[in-house]
DNA sequence: AGCACGCCGACT
DNA sequence: GTCGGCGTGCTC
């Protein structure tokens, strides 16, 4: 008789790149082994293929039989890891509650370079060292002589408390010498310091420290402290109008987690406002204790960025919305910035939200978490108010600028419209405010010319041949484009459906190209500039966009939804909003609650230097509530109207959502898959939780995009726990989808068309 | 997901 | 005959 085989030895379990709910086991060597410990990425065979996957646990000595050998190892503990292995629990359940398989969830959280399959993009401005000068009082026989470049030189930098060169190089070519030269008649200082830039390349300048916080400042910040010290997880809302100094209270938290030794993350919605953050805390913090993530750096420079923290050696990192998974290890508090702001939600792959998976991180690594915002979520005001979270008001500004004066124009009184969308008090103030030399900003959330051409003839508009919607048409290119897809044609000859020739066309509707140009005609002195991604698409295009506005080389400013946000422009006066009903119209739960934060944030562009400015805004529906409480500035009103309303209809806060949005070529496969996927889930919601509800099947509003059809489910569930119970039952009784449709959960959808 | 296996109907 | 649309099942 042979001896019996040992089939004994050392394994691990691991989270593969798959869509897979189970972890697969792998043999390793005794090598290898003392590199695992959970999270560490390793390379493993999956059907004859290496993957990309992540060890659950260290290994553990048992049976091999059947098992095949891990590749490789990608971390090693000695120089640090990709993942902190305390983060293990954080992502089951985030995988858990986003049900997606949790070596997706992991292999999706890494930034590309590190097993992430982000995609690259351009550079972005970064803080940088750079050389400054600033005037010191010299000898009056060592002054430069008069009209040499050097006194030009001189007097530029008397006018300002210091300089960068790379500002001066575009004057002066030999800015260099010329500084030197200066530094040696000792009439200039030159230093290094770090320079922050915003996305037009301006320098920043960081406020320092300021001596006293406001009242309502401290005593925000006797409640954040203790909780930081606690190093316990506890929630805040802090619900500032602007200016109130939220950003400062932030500091101070980040601030009291270093001290008691730990880290911080802090997350805001955007890249703009990423940079300005970024330069404040580097500027408070030291240069070297900040790192940033977001998507506008290079593969490289985020791998470096992934690596620093990781490794511990930068303590405070900021970032935008996937900076939520920074591989802190300790992390004493989490900060996020305009929490409303729905570029926290992901829209592909797992669908999950930044803020909410700050909560939980805060949860699982035991630290306060402090959302801030001037317009909070519906859903996150209700939590603050039910006592589920803390609730911090600010009711003051730092420095007391006063709201703008607000005017609402019912559209239905208004009398002839110039140009067709202007109201004559809009436009007499937008002529006054012009001849007065300040700025006027028009906003209109839709680009293009118009919406759709239709022909007179057969009264069809032109349509996208890939979507079920009506091309848009640009006059400036006279071409046809698809808002959804991005399909481009030219203006056909004849009409597609009735062969009508190409003078039955007409535009429909209003668009920011043919308001500039409607106004051209009516005011050919005003100087118009629009805003949108047709002018500003990319970084470069927008940081024109915005100097040309800066330095007040436009009068107007027509644009859309990009213009309401960040952006400080000093002459601005007067905001006038063309079409205060678009948002509301719009068949989504949450369309007031994007009207009342869009309003808000628009007439904050206005007036912010020295007071004084107007906001203006047309509607049909002058009494709905998003508009009254932006308008009146009373948004305790405007919550309290909108939780009714909500409270009323069981949307959120009050149920909890999951959209089921089936797709395929086959509308009939698809529409079919659909109806039956909805049979399974009212079974399963019946016997599980009667008090939930499933919504649908129904073709999404636009059915057809990119030539694929789409249909669509709801379900409405009393809490997160319950709609993943039923999701699971029914998914498992509907067995496997039929071929060539695909389905995609959308756990807390944002978008519900 | 991505791939193999295996089932049927319809074409050089 | 066998090519290709389609369903099923599995991944250590």
């Amino acid at each position: 008789m042979p001896a019996k085989e040992n089939h004994n030895g050392l394994t691990v379990d691991v989270a593969v790149a798959r869509p897979l709910w189970q972890p697969l086991s792998y043999m390793v060597g005794p090598e290898l082994a003392k590199l695992i410990r959970p999270l560490t990425r390793l390379v493993v065979p999956v059907r004859g293929k290496n993957v990309l996957g992540f060890a659950l646990s260290r290994p553990e000595e048992r049976s091999t039989k059947g098992l095949k050998p891990i590749k490789d190892v990608l971390d090693d503990p000695r120089n640090g890891s990709a993942w902190p292995e305390g983060l293990l629990r954080f992502f089951q359940r985030a995988s858990a509650y986003y049900q997606t398989p949790l070596g997706q969830v992991l292999a999706w959280a890494l930034p590309a370079g590190l097993g992430g399959l982000g995609k690259a993009s351009g550079s972005s401005p970064r803080a940088k060292e750079e050389v400054v000068i600033s005037l010191r009082q010299g000898r009056e026989e060592d002054l430069p002589r008069k009209n040499t470049q050097a006194a030009q030189l001189l007097e530029k930098i008397g006018q300002a408390d210091s300089l960068a060169l790379s500002e001066l190089r575009s004057e002066f070519p030999r800015v260099s010498q010329l500084a030197r030269q200066l530094e040696q008649r000792g009439w200039a200082v030159l230093s290094h310091r770090l320079v922050v830039k915003d996305l037009c390349g301006r320098e920043l300048f960081p406020e320092p420290r300021p001596e006293k916080l406001t009242e309502e400042q401290a005593n925000a910040l006797d409640r954040l402290e203790p909780a930081v010290k606690a190093a316990e997880f506890k929630s805040f809302l802090i619900h500032g109008v602007t200016g109130s100094g939220k950003t400062e209270l932030y500091l101070r938290a980040v601030e009291a987690a270093l001290e008691k030794g730990r880290q911080a993350l802090v997350l805001t919605p955007e890249i703009g406002l990423c940079l300005r953050l970024e330069g404040l805390f580097r500027a408070r913090l030291g240069q070297g204790n900040v790192a940033v993530l977001h998507s506008g750096l290079t593969p490289a420079a985020r791998r470096g960025q992934w690596m620093a923290i990781s490794s511990g050696r930068v303590k405070v990192v900021v970032g935008a919305r996937s900076a939520v998974f920074a591989p802190l290890s300790d992390p004493g508090v989490i900060c996020v910035d305009e929490e409303q702001d729905e570029a926290y939600k992901q829209e592909d792959r797992m669908g999950y939200h930044a803020r909410d998976l700050a909560l939980l991180r805060g949860q699982e690594q035991k630290c306060p978490v402090v959302l801030g915002t001037a317009t909070p979520a519906v859903v996150t005001r209700h939590r603050a108010q039910s006592g589920a979270m803390e609730l911090i008001s600010l009711k003051k500004r730092v420095k007391d600028v006063p709201l703008p004066a607000m005017q609402v124009v019912d559209m239905r009184k208004a009398g002839v419209l110039a140009g067709g969308f202007l109201s004559p008090v809009l436009y007499a103030t937008l002529k006054k405010t012009v001849a007065k030399n300040g700025q006027v900003l028009l906003f209109l959330n839709r680009r293009g010319f118009a919406p759709a051409l239709i022909c007179q003839d057969c009264g069809k508009p032109l349509g996208c041949p890939h979507c079920s919607l009506s091309l848009t048409y640009h006059r400036q290119s006279n071409s046809l484009k698809c808002h959804t897809c991005g399909f481009q044609r030219s203006v056909p000859e004849k009409c597609p459906q009735c062969g009508a020739g190409i003078e039955a066309f007409k535009p429909i509707g209003l668009g920011t190209e043919s308001v500039a140009r409607k106004l051209a005609e009516m005011e050919p002195d005003l100087r118009l500039a629009r805003l949108d991604t047709d002018t500003a698409g990319d970084h470069r295009k927008l940081s024109k966009m915005l100097k040309l506005i800066l330095d007040h080389e436009v009068d107007v400013v027509i644009g859309t939804q990009m213009i309401s946000k960040g952006h400080h422009f000093p002459d601005l006066k007067l905001v006038g909003v063309l079409m205060a009903d678009q948002a509301l119209s719009l068949p989504d739960f949450r369309a007031a609650e994007r009207a009342y934060t869009l309003l808000s944030q628009v007439a904050g562009r206005a007036g912010r230097e020295g007071g004084g400015g107007k906001v203006i805004v047309q509607t049909y529906d002058p009494e709905h509530h998003a508009l009254v409480g932006a308008l009146n500035h009373e948004p305790d009103w405007f919550y309290e109207t909108e939780i009714a309303e909500r409270k009323a209809l069981n949307y959120p806060p009050f149920t909890r959502l999951v959209s089921l949005r089936l797709e395929g070529e086959k509308e009939e496969r698809v529409a079919k898959a659909a109806g039956f996927l909805a049979g399974h889930l009212r079974k399963a919601q019946a016997r599980l939780e009667p008090g939930a509800m499933v919504l649908g099947p129904a073709p999404a509003p636009v059915v057809k995009v990119q030539d694929r059809f789409r249909y669509l489910l709801l379900l409405k569930a009393l809490s997160a726990g319950g709609a993943a119970r039923i999701m699971r039952l029914a998914l498992h009784n509907t067995g496997p989808l039929p071929f060539g449709v695909r389905l995609r959960v959308d756990v807390d959808p944002v978008n519900l068309l």
